[in-house]
DNA sequence: GCGCTAGATGTAATGTTATAACATTGCATA
DNA sequence: TATGCAATGTTATAACATTACATCTAGCGC
């Protein structure tokens, strides 16, 4: 089983978050440069909050908290941010929470599964091509034409099913 | 590739859908029969609205077509009669549309996958057994533990895609 | 620098999806 | 008859998202 298609593993807490961060928006400066796209401060500080944690993250905090201080944002504001960004690779949204989380590999397009622990909210990203693969050609099978693949599994990831353990036993 | 997981196909307009309805709701029976739950006229009747077409229902259309008539309902009715179906595998969500289904296979857990047409907005079910296999195990092999799987494939449908071709040239 | 343009952002209102909290009904049965 | 419980009704509101239109501003040709 490959294990370098892990595009954005589960972080134990105590990591370097602002090291991800940093990278992330270093990485969206190089993506919509070489696309021409111009990634502006209000988009860039989106991207920020969405990369708040390794988790998913709702329109409306981000609202929240670009709203801290500041001027009052409306939801525009915020959900046409998200879209640009999403266009531009630089996130994913989360169908089954109505939230995003931050790409963990914005250069190239690919193919992408997420597990989401529904006890910690963390979200890691993997992009296993044999199942990308697998699903299109189903789909091609029956005639279907596919734009886009939405594959989320929901569950516990490994320290919260051990806590869950621990507490039935 | 299999072909006997289908669980439920794209349909051809002309279909007697009366009696894919029909089979659903003794479907329906059989199932609440089997479990001790309660198949009440109100859960039928959403249950009926769900399968009004192969394709994403969304609440607030039951919503509106159970006040017709009647007096009027309001949304937690509808949310507690689809929590109902759910529970009891008689229908699926469409996380990607936030929209409800009627399930192919009532009968039996399974896994599913949904192709889902953006044109005609008709959805198939298939159920293949190696792609959820594999998912299951990728997630496991990351100390994932699974609860669900939500696996949706957004498109165009054969006649869809065909009409598309055509439209271009 | 000036004015134009297109893209980006602001603003107000509204649409859509979903849940919380509590009241009532009606059936089974002690 | 009481009483318990599942189902449903009712009111209000939370959460998520879009439409339509106004305004601003960076970048460009002149």
């Amino acid at each position: 089983m490959p294990d370098n298609d892990v595009l954005a593993p589960f972080r134990p807490d105590d990591h370097d978050h602002d090291a991800c961060v940093d990278d992330a928006l270093a990485a969206a400066e190089a993506v919509c440069e070489s696309r021409g796209a111009r990634l502006t401060a209000l988009r860039r500080r989106v991207l920020e909050f969405v990369w708040g944690r390794h988790g998913p993250v709702r329109a409306y905090d981000i609202l929240d908290r670009l709203s801290a201080g500041h001027r009052r944002a409306a939801p525009p504001t915020v959900y046409r941010a998200l879209e640009f960004l999403l266009d531009a690779g630089l996130i994913h949204r989360i169908e089954s929470l109505n939230a995003y989380v931050g790409c963990g590999d914005p250069h190239g397009a690919h193919g992408a599964q997420f597990l989401i622990c529904e006890a910690c909210g963390s979200v890691a990203e993997i992009d296993d091509a044999a199942i990308s693969r697998r699903l299109g050609r189903r789909a091609r099978g029956l005639g279907f034409r596919v734009r886009r693949q939405t594959v989320e599994i929901l569950g516990l990831c490994a320290p919260c099913g051990k806590e869950n353990d621990d507490d039935a036993g």
